[in-house]
DNA sequence: TTATTATATGTCTAAATAGCTAAATAGTAA
DNA sequence: TTACTATTTAGCTATTTAGACATATAATAA
C-alpha cells in the first residue's frame, strides 16, 4: 500500500522535490533548475513520485504543474508513525 | 545522514524485520523464520539495517541477538515529520 | 582433536535504478 | 503549414539490489 510511497522516498532528489513543493507549486522547469541534473532526470524523478501519487500535475499551456499531494504524505506519516513509532509495537490491538 | 535508514525502511522484509523487533530482541535465526527467504538473504537484510544502525547486534554463545535501536527509529521519525509534516515547509527557520 | 550448530560472507545472476543524450510529443503563435 | 518552447519518452550504460547456493567463521560440546 505505501510501497511506491517508500521508494519514492528513498531517492535524496525525490525527497528534496517533495520539500519544494511544500512551499507551493511549480513548473517542471523552475523544479529542474534547483538541481544539477539534466532536465529529462528531473522529468522521471517526478513521473515516479507521480505514480506514487504523491504528486499531482496539470497541463497549463506547454507547462506542466507540479504540485504535492498532501493526503498521500499525511497518510504516509501516519502509517510511519503507527508502525515505527510509539514503544510497544501493537497498541491498536 | 537519514539517507541509510530511507534505504534500509524502503525494503519491506527490513521493514517487517524492524517491527518484529519491536516486540522484543529476537536471534537472527529467529528473525529468519517469518520469513521465506533463505537464511543468509535474512542475515544480508539484517546487516543493511546494522550499518543503517537501526539494529545492535550482540553475540550470545553460537547466537547473535538483533535489538532495536530505538534512538535512531525516533531520531529517524521526527526528521521525517519535521521535513514532510506540518503545513508550510520551514517552521523551524 | 572432531563434530555440531548458528550465523556470516563469497560469488554469482537477474532485476531494478539513476543518470545521460537524442528523439518524440504537446501546446502556442506566426 | 512552420517554428518555437516545455516536457516527456526511448534507448542506452553503469551501478545497485535482492535473491540463491556454497563456503567460511565462531562458539560449544564431546
Amino acid at each position: 500500500m505505501h510501497e511506491g510511497v517508500f521508494k519514492a522516498m528513498s531517492d535524496p532528489t525525490r525527497r528534496r522535490i517533495i520539500e519544494l513543493l511544500k512551499e507551493g507549486p511549480q513548473t517542471a522547469g523552475q523544479i529542474a533548475t534547483h538541481f544539477a541534473h539534466a532536465q529529462p532526470t528531473v522529468s522521471r524523478h517526478l513521473a515516479v513520485l507521480k505514480a506514487a501519487n504523491l504528486v499531482v500535475d496539470q497541463r497549463d499551456g506547454t507547462f506542466i504543474i507540479y504540485q504535492l499531494n498532501t493526503t498521500i504524505v499525511q497518510d504516509w506519516l501516519a502509517w510511519v508513525l503507527e508502525h515505527f513509532g510509539g514503544g510497544h509495537g501493537d497498541e491498536t490491538n
